[in-house]
DNA sequence: ATATTTGTTATATTTATAATATAACAATGC
DNA sequence: GCATTGTTATATTATAAATATAACAAATAT
């Protein structure tokens, strides 16, 4: 799966890692049960270092993304609690809300950018078998 | 209007400032013209330096919640084009529909939480004569 | 069996950012 | 005139990010 850190960004670099891990599961570019690389060589790849990506990889861990096996190395592995899950949306939603009052942006706009950044993902998703 | 730093959390002052004035200015517990504290009443209200107050100021007045008046201090004022408010609660929606996606919440389930926000808002929301 | 690669931990250093502390300036209000 | 406003400048401290080596135990490969 393709990464790539941008240097001259604000976000940290595990952060941007993180993320784009993130929305690498979510187009399905990479599957539950299909392995990351190491973190010796992802780091290489993308140009830094080790501990930055092992810090990446430790945070996927524990927020339920990634099963960390010695001999698959960093497996997709998603076995978060459903209800955490929707209180972190809910967290993320309530920013997106305020932000969107402020600029007197409706509700029913909101669901239309809603809509159609779910037919984004739609368009680079690849099939699947698990219907995920 | 009131505000409260968490100190021990991983968020900056600043960060946690500014979060909430956008909070606030979507609740409406303040309004388009109303004045903020002025940054070194606010820093010794909260415990916390002047110059992080200035930050939060200064950034909410480039992203366009603020307009920092001589005579009047920090009024609200929004005026940023829709446009880019568009372009970024798409960017920001586009990274909960990826969370949502790798937990098999559906677009259903979003909408229905969107909606629940939606309530929670107009719960807290106080009666206005600007429709906002 | 030996060598290599894996995740993982430890320690140290460098760099960047956040936060604080004083200080000062020009403009405004009283 | 005097206090307060936003604003800028400079310096210091504290914290976090990023890098650099190194090492260990477990697993894989040769």
């Amino acid at each position: 799966m393709l990464v790539r850190i941008d240097f001259s960004s604000d976000e940290a670099f595990y952060v941007q890692l993180k993320n784009q891990i993130i929305m690498g599961i979510a187009t399905s570019e990479i599957r539950e049960g299909e392995s990351l690389p190491s973190v010796r060589d992802l780091a290489e790849d993308i140009g830094i270092n080790m501990h930055t990506v092992n810090k990446a990889y430790s945070i996927l861990k524990q927020e339920g993304y990634l099963k960390l096996d010695r001999r698959k190395g960093a497996v997709v592995c998603l076995d978060a609690d459903r209800l955490r899950t929707i209180e972190e949306i809910r967290f993320l939603l309530k920013g997106t809300v305020a932000k969107a009052l402020c600029r007197d942006i409706s509700k029913t706009e909101l669901h239309e950018l809603l809509d159609e950044v779910f037919e984004e993902f739609n368009g680079i998703r690849k099939a699947s078998g698990t219907g995920r």
